[in-house]
DNA sequence: ATAGGGTTAG
């Protein structure tokens, strides 16, 4: 395109910018706005909207700001375009803020603004922003406004309002692919991924079509359940309806596969993607990192060194590092961590990273250095942080900073059972039973139980769950059956029940009883029932596994030759022969 | 002219 003479006037210089919106062509855009300078054409609102859109689609905010700054008059488009110029960038102070001066100014906005607007109404104060901004689009009534309405149900969802997010999607009027895949990925990432599941089921009943985006949702809420069958059916059925394979499809296929226990399948995706985001090996990375496979993390990063294509970020390293601390390699952990902090990738070590070094030090026995870490860190230490110091005190019998750290983490998170049970473990290693005592009772009065433990097999494409002391299973009864059976061949063996595990203060025969009905003992039971000879068994359980059915699953391994896998809400055990890959420290 | 849903970590 050519800009000639200084006679340029409204319809050239339109049709000009129009070409540059549309091949993204900023410099040729920057050109067609220095000759409106050089001729001092004042362009009218129109046209200045039309430069804020190619700037921000270029991310030239800075630039895209400076016309809107200029303009004497601006209306609604003008204002929406540069308020959806900074929300698509990330920007979401900027574009909340740009929208009250929009209505102290007396624009009026419209649906446009309100469903671009939304999109930054995330954290606390967004939260709070965006319930007023909720109210102003019930006055002016747009709340069932098919975009408008999706942007305030994901709202809601993203701050945890899953009910409100349910109810705005029940009154829309019409739906559509977005606004059906909204809501289910408002399930899935508060990992209610049944309910996202069954929306799915009912929407594709009802006809609903489905786009990448929609499966990408879907996969999350099948990596949470670890249903690798109905995975690999999402997989296939991608595979025949030739949708296009973005990367952020694959990334997720990435990370169902491996948080459905096959890493083979996920490595396969990820080496013949033709464009990797820092996603795609974060992914990966994370996926080696849950099973415990320290080297091919360490491998894997190496190999992104020296491609050299995606820089790493926060994400990167934090696996890295739980890749190492879960793979048992301190030495090198303690080397990643290093690097990070030499600044060289201009990242700054988060809490979460100090947290993976804590983690690391404490497995290896090093809880003087982890505790030393702890006070030197620039951040105040969390409940999770203390908890995994706690958690190496007691396996590596430290009675005195172990006793420190727990009154601690019973001073911030009083609720957590699980301290307390670590606790009196550590008091109990140490023969102060008058301590284990007192915190027992202590946890009697203050702890609640948060979180039902629940466990669950896929068996067939059917996921079986069951609670502790299940009555629900249809076979319940086989299943008691059969894990009475366990206990009583696997006394034989050697097996000796961990009573520690047990949170009340019962008799011991009742000990027994609750701990046999630890809901992953229970799945594993339903899985020797329900499949054949040398089948491995794959079990899922929503919180941590504790020592006693990890033993357990040692044995089944050990008398059955069967290999299982476990996926407690951290990791993955790998049971072979009666070894765990995680070294009996998680 | 301006608009909504998505992938890793915690």
């Amino acid at each position: 395109m050519a800009i000639q003479g200084p006679e340029i006037k409204f319809d050239e210089y339109n049709m000009l910018l129009n070409e540059c919106v549309n091949k993204r062509a900023v410099r040729e855009g920057q050109r067609v706005h220095a000759h409106m300078i050089k001729t001092c054409y004042l362009p009218p609102v129109y046209l200045s909207t039309r430069l804020i859109v190619l700037y921000t689609k270029c991310e030239c905010l800075g630039s895209a700001r400076h016309v809107f700054d200029e303009m004497r008059e601006r209306n609604v488009v003008s204002w929406t375009a540069m308020i959806s110029g900074y929300s698509q960038r990330g920007f979401a102070s900027e574009a909340l803020h740009l929208f009250v001066q929009m209505l102290r100014s007396d624009t009026e906005p419209n649906e446009f603004t309100f469903a671009t607007v939304l999109t930054s109404c995330t954290g606390v104060s967004g939260f709070e922003l965006g319930r007023q901004i909720h109210s102003l689009i019930i006055k002016r009534n747009y709340e069932s406004h098919i975009f408008v309405g999706s942007s305030l149900l994901d709202m809601y969802a993203k701050a945890g309002r899953i009910h409100e997010a349910q109810g705005i999607f029940e009154c829309l009027p019409e739906r559509d692919v977005v606004s059906c895949t909204a809501i289910i990925s408002g399930y899935a990432q508060l990992g209610l991924d049944e309910e996202a599941l069954e929306l799915f089921r009912r929407f594709q009943r009802e006809g609903m079509s489905s786009n990448y985006v929609t499966y990408a949702s879907l996969l999350t809420a099948l990596s949470g359940l670890a249903a690798l069958d109905h995975g690999k059916q999402v997989h296939s059925h991608v595979l025949r309806c030739e949708l296009p394979f973005y990367v952020v499809l694959q990334n997720s296929l990435i990370d169902m596969y491996s948080k459905c226990g096959n890493l083979n399948y996920a490595r396969k995706i990820f080496n013949n993607m033709p464009v990797r985001t820092v996603i795609s090996w974060n992914a990966m990375l994370v996926g080696y990192s849950k099973h415990g496979k320290g080297k091919e993390v360490v491998k894997l990063f190496k190999l992104m060194r020296e491609e050299n294509k995606v820089q790493p970020d926060s994400v990167t390293f934090l696996a890295v590092l739980s890749g190492c601390s879960h793979g048992g390699l301190e030495d090198k952990g303690l080397e990643m961590f290093d690097e990070m902090m030499s600044g060289g990738d201009g990242i700054e070590a988060g809490i979460e990273h100090y947290g993976c070094v804590i983690d690391l030090l404490g497995r290896a026995g090093r809880v003087e250095e982890a505790f030393a870490l702890i006070k030197k860190m620039p951040f105040e230490p969390t409940a999770a942080i203390w908890g995994s110091l706690l958690g190496a005190c007691r396996v590596h019998s430290n009675t005195d900073i172990g006793e420190f750290v727990g009154c601690r983490l019973l001073e911030i998170e009083p609720e957590n059972a699980g301290n307390y049970v670590i606790l009196s473990n550590l008091y109990a290693s140490a023969g102060r039973w008058e301590d284990v005592r007192n915190v027992r009772e202590l946890m009697m009065e203050k702890a609640v139980i948060k979180e039902p433990g629940r466990s669950w097999i896929e068996l067939d494409q059917t996921l079986h769950t069951f609670y502790a002391s299940d009555r629900s299973h249809p076979r319940r009864e086989e299943v008691f059956l059969k894990a009475r059976e366990l206990l009583v061949k696997f006394k034989e063996s050697g097996y000796v029940p961990d009573q520690s595990c047990v949170l009340y203060d019962v008799d011991e025969e009742q000990k027994e009883k609750i701990l046999l009905g630890h809901s992953e003992k229970l799945a594993l039971a339903f899985g020797l029932i329900s499949t054949s000879e040398g089948v491995p068994l794959r079990v899922i359980k929503n919180l941590r596994i504790c020592v006693d059915c990890h033993n357990f699953a040692k044995f089944v391994s050990k008398v059955y030759g069967r290999r299982v896998s476990i996926r407690d809400k951290n990791r993955f055990h790998h049971i072979a022969g009666g070894i765990c890959s995680c070294g009996d420290y998680w």
